[in-house]
RNA sequence: GCGCCUGUAGCUCAGAUGGAUAGAGCAACGGACUUCUAAUCCGUAGGCCGCAGGUUCGAAUCCUGCCAGGCGUACCA
């Protein structure tokens, strides 16, 4: 429609200049905007305005120009108009919206999906929490937000892979090692003393318990390192499989979960170092090995193998992102905790060093989530242990309420997770908000089979004529932008913006609900509202689908 | 100190990549169920878009400075 419209523009733009009517040939690019207000019209461009520089003429006076040789060779529009300081209004005749409807039941569920992606390789990394403990309310913010782009891109064409990085190795596993087999010698009543530095919570304990129920006794009588290093490949191994089962109860699914100690294994480590050193972006000082990040816009050098000889994080998570590239994946998207945001930098640099390219490379920064519960704040604190958990949250308010507020605020912006709120059914809770449209409209459809009507997705060209009132109109228009809404989301990566668009489409549904009956005694109108409302009933579920929130036929 | 992010209605937030009179929801107030699900709808009220400059036909949006808050600033991950 858009395109129509611009065409449209062009052409009287040109026959004005080829006329002698306008001075300059140069047309700027067209913006076209859908109004937002109905006394704007469908559509308005600025083009005049854009123009008055170069044409030297006032935006009123060149609107009018291009009017007097427009052309609407197939009558599409009802009223051209001029408006404020040179806006030229564009009101298009309702029956051009028809035929969305008919491209909506059509495409059915690929209705939106505009192939921007083109098949190419995008890996998207997320969660990728340390298995050193349950995942909180945090990873599951990154992991909405993580799985809700993996599908919009997916959906808008790109070959996307979601990948779970695990920290299976280095230090933190060892501290975690340490705090279970510290807890499982007091099982057995010693008297430990536990640094503050260990991992607190209770599941500490329980992973002790465990350990007892296998092995009684036995690893008090071996050294120390073995015990330790026991500790914590079990440990490690039952956290990670907590967390997988936390991350399919939550409905995500990772193609791939890749171990750090693999890096390792495999040698990549110590090739990256020296493929870096042949480079001449590596040095020693002070007993360490560092990596000249600051050629590539780091403020300062970057450790890669420490005064005892270990490697940093740093060292495997630049071999791990070059291995990324390596596979060949031409885009390679992260979702991080905004507090690892200090990390971008070298992360960057070491993809530049690497020979790709920086924008090949993207990191979505989440935002930390405040949980709440009725408006007071929820005591967490990770060093004493104390956290409620994902799985307590899945559990309590449910998947679908979870996922869904976790993508009610742009990623950038910290988020109130409030627990009372999420189980309200009401109005509070925009859930269930859009979700009862599905189920409203499921119910109607039932009511309408009750009577008969069956075939509600077959385009039926003089029912559809019957859709006159404004609220059916304005829910054709919602409808119709839903692709450009896609389009954007892929585009810069945001789900929160098809959220917003679904409480809005289902506001405009509840509206035109309430106001007009679908099912009426006359045949023809109740086949053209049931066509309607079934594909808002379509719609919405495409969106939550993206979402990775169900739609309900009954609620 | 330096860097990143955020300041929009009483509260929580959008704001379509510079457009017309800045929008939702909640809370407040007043209304609508013998009807396809009231988990709904309709109406009223509510604003120096943190502050000050600049860029231009036009700024919540871009630039600069300041103020306030969050985060980061490791040979931790």
């Amino acid at each position: 429609m858009k395109q129509k419209i611009r065409n449209l523009i062009l052409q009287a733009a040109k026959e004005a200049f080829q006329k002698g009517d306008l001075p300059a040939s140069q047309f700027p690019c067209v913006e076209i905007e859908e109004s937002k207000i109905a006394l704007h019209g469908d559509f308005s461009t600025n083009i005049s305005m854009v123009m008055a520089a170069t044409q030297k003429m006032s935006p009123r006076k060149i609107a009018e120009l291009i009017l007097k040789h427009m052309h609407d060779p197939d009558g599409l529009l009802s009223k051209i108009e001029i408006a404020g300081p040179g806006f030229i209004n564009f009101f298009i005749k309702p029956s051009f919206w028809y035929p969305f409807l008919r491209e909506i039941h059509e495409t059915n569920l690929a209705y939106g999906a505009t192939d921007i992606g083109q098949g190419e390789k995008v890996l998207i990394e997320f969660v990728s929490a340390n298995p050193t403990g349950p995942l909180h309310v945090g990873h599951g913010r990154g992991a909405a937000v993580g799985d809700s782009v993996a599908n919009i891109l997916s959906f808008c064409g790109y070959d996307v892979k979601r990948e779970y990085y695990i920290n299976d190795s280095g230090r933190q596993i060892n501290t975690l090692g340490r705090s279970v087999f510290l807890r499982y010698k007091e099982l057995f009543g010693q008297n430990i003393e536990f640094p503050q530095d260990c991992y607190q919570g209770d599941y500490i304990v329980d992973l002790a318990v465990k350990i007892r129920e296998d092995l009684n006794g036995d690893l008090l009588s071996r050294c120390e390192d073995d015990a330790i290093a026991y500790c914590a490949r079990f440990a490690a191994e039952n956290i990670l499989n907590g967390i997988q089962a936390d991350l399919e109860s939550f409905g995500v699914h990772f193609d791939q979960w890749y171990c750090e100690q693999s890096l390792y294994d495999s040698g990549k480590v110590d090739q990256v170092i020296e493929n870096f050193s042949k480079k001449n972006i590596i040095y020693k000082k002070d007993g360490a090995i560092w990596f000249k990040t600051t050629e590539y816009g780091d403020e300062k050098d970057r450790v890669v193998v420490r005064t005892n000889g270990q490697t940093t994080y740093f060292a495997s998570d630049i071999a791990y992102h070059q291995d990324k590239f390596e596979r060949g994946f031409n885009r390679v998207i992260d979702v991080w905790g905004a507090d690892h945001h200090g990390y971008i930098p070298r992360m960057a640099a070491s993809i530049a060093a690497a020979g790709y390219h920086v924008n090949q490379f993207h990191v979505i920064l989440v935002q930390l989530v405040n949980l709440l519960r009725g408006g007071e704040p929820v005591a967490m604190s990770t060093r004493a242990g104390e956290f409620v958990t994902l799985e307590n949250v899945i559990s309590e308010v449910g998947s679908d309420a979870a996922r869904f507020l976790f993508l009610t605020r742009h990623y950038d912006s910290p988020l109130d997770f409030d627990l009372e709120l999420a189980k309200k059914k009401t109005n509070d809770n925009p859930v269930f908000y859009v979700q009862y449209v599905h189920a409203r409209i499921a119910s109607i459809a039932a009511k309408g089979l009750e009577k008969g009507i069956q075939d509600v997705s077959c385009w039926n060209e003089a029912a559809v004529a019957m859709l006159k009132e404004p609220e059916e109109i304005q829910l054709i228009k919602n409808m119709a932008r839903y692709p450009e809404i896609i389009r954007q989301s892929a585009e810069f990566m945001e789900p929160h913006r098809i959220t917003f668009y679904l409480m809005n489409l289902a506001a405009s549904f509840h509206a035109y609900y309430n106001k007009h009956r679908v099912l009426t005694d006359e045949y023809l109108l109740t086949h053209a509202r049931l066509y309607l409302v079934s594909a808002v009933k379509k719609v919405i579920r495409n969106g939550l689908t993206l979402l990775g929130v169900s739609a309900p036929e009954r609620m």
